[in-house]
DNA sequence: TTTGTACCCATAAAATCCCGTAAAATCCCC
DNA sequence: GGGGATTTTACGGGATTTTATGGGTACAAA
């Protein structure tokens, strides 16, 4: 586990007519840290319906994690498809740079897999973070086990400048 | 488990005008060895209807907690969804830094959720403590235990210089 | 040329820092 | 142990810096 640094907190944030989103202040900082420059890794998630970001040291964790599942496998004498795990976790990931003022372009392939139109909701659980369309995780049944208030919370509050334009 | 400091005793400290909260002096000098600078992590609480909070230290040990039950699951063939370990305690987290004088600025989402007006009563319980709205406390209902007495006198003796804006 | 992207500037709002003061706690000397 | 001096603490308020976000412009690939 390289940097011992685990991200926390939620933000919302807008897409502009440009396509462009800002990354929240709170995860910039970890995010140059662990990526020695302005990188952002972004990819879709396994399971929920929302996009994942890191910085773009934890790639080389991830690598080493579908290791130790293969040695798990091994010593249980079961079987492990390192590519599979691979193409599970890398496919769909794209490293994006961020300007000064902490702003990227949003690819439009992960912009509509996300589900993402106007507001984003930015949401840490530890070795990543994840980005929601903040209605959609309201709206999921699946144990997504997030603090429906600050989802709340956060909608109401960007309801107020934009209108959170639904279209 | 990095410090092994153990959190005790109760003060009441007022927000103010700016929505800045001062840290009691008791719980400074820990918080600030066990952040290395003066940073403060404060979350919901998972069952009572008051803030958590505690160093940043403890954050990394909550990284590392996720870590060896996941190491643990894989070891057994189980599945352990790390996400959702994480989303769990993560997402509610902020890291705040607090000044030269122990203030830090409340951020409103927390503070809608606590409930937060006025007076905040903080009340060390081990290895983190919580943030109340002292009112809130004394009508709970569910066993949170805590002794009622204490808190009829922290709240006696803040209502003397401010009234204790209530509503 | 057209389009998508990086870079630059501007601005309002929010967060951060810094200074001053008054109350409270601590110290110290008799 | 009493009483004043000194050090912390709590908190108001201003000044400075960072953020979020709009919008312009130059450059390169198509």
């Amino acid at each position: 586990m390289s940097g011992a640094y685990a991200y926390s907190g939620s933000a919302i944030s807008a897409i502009d007519d440009k396509g462009r989103l800002s990354v929240p202040a709170f995860l910039r900082k970890n995010l140059v840290e662990s990526s020695d420059g302005r990188t952002l890794c972004l990819g879709t998630h396994e399971k929920w319906d929302c996009l994942v970001g890191f910085g773009l040291s934890r790639k080389a964790d991830m690598l080493t994690e579908i290791d130790k599942q293969w040695e798990a496998a091994i010593a249980r004498g079961d079987s492990f498809d390192k590519d599979a795990a691979g193409a599970r976790k890398f496919s769909s990931l794209q490293d994006l740079s961020f300007d000064a003022s902490g702003r990227f372009i949003l690819p439009p392939q992960l912009r509509e897999i996300g589900n993402l139109e106007g507001n984003v909701l930015f949401h840490g659980i530890g070795t990543t973070f994840c980005l929601w369309n903040p209605q959609t995780l309201l709206d999921t049944t699946d144990d997504v086990p997030v603090d429906r208030r600050l989802v709340e919370h956060h909608l109401k509050e960007a309801g107020q400048k934009s209108g959170g334009k639904q279209k």
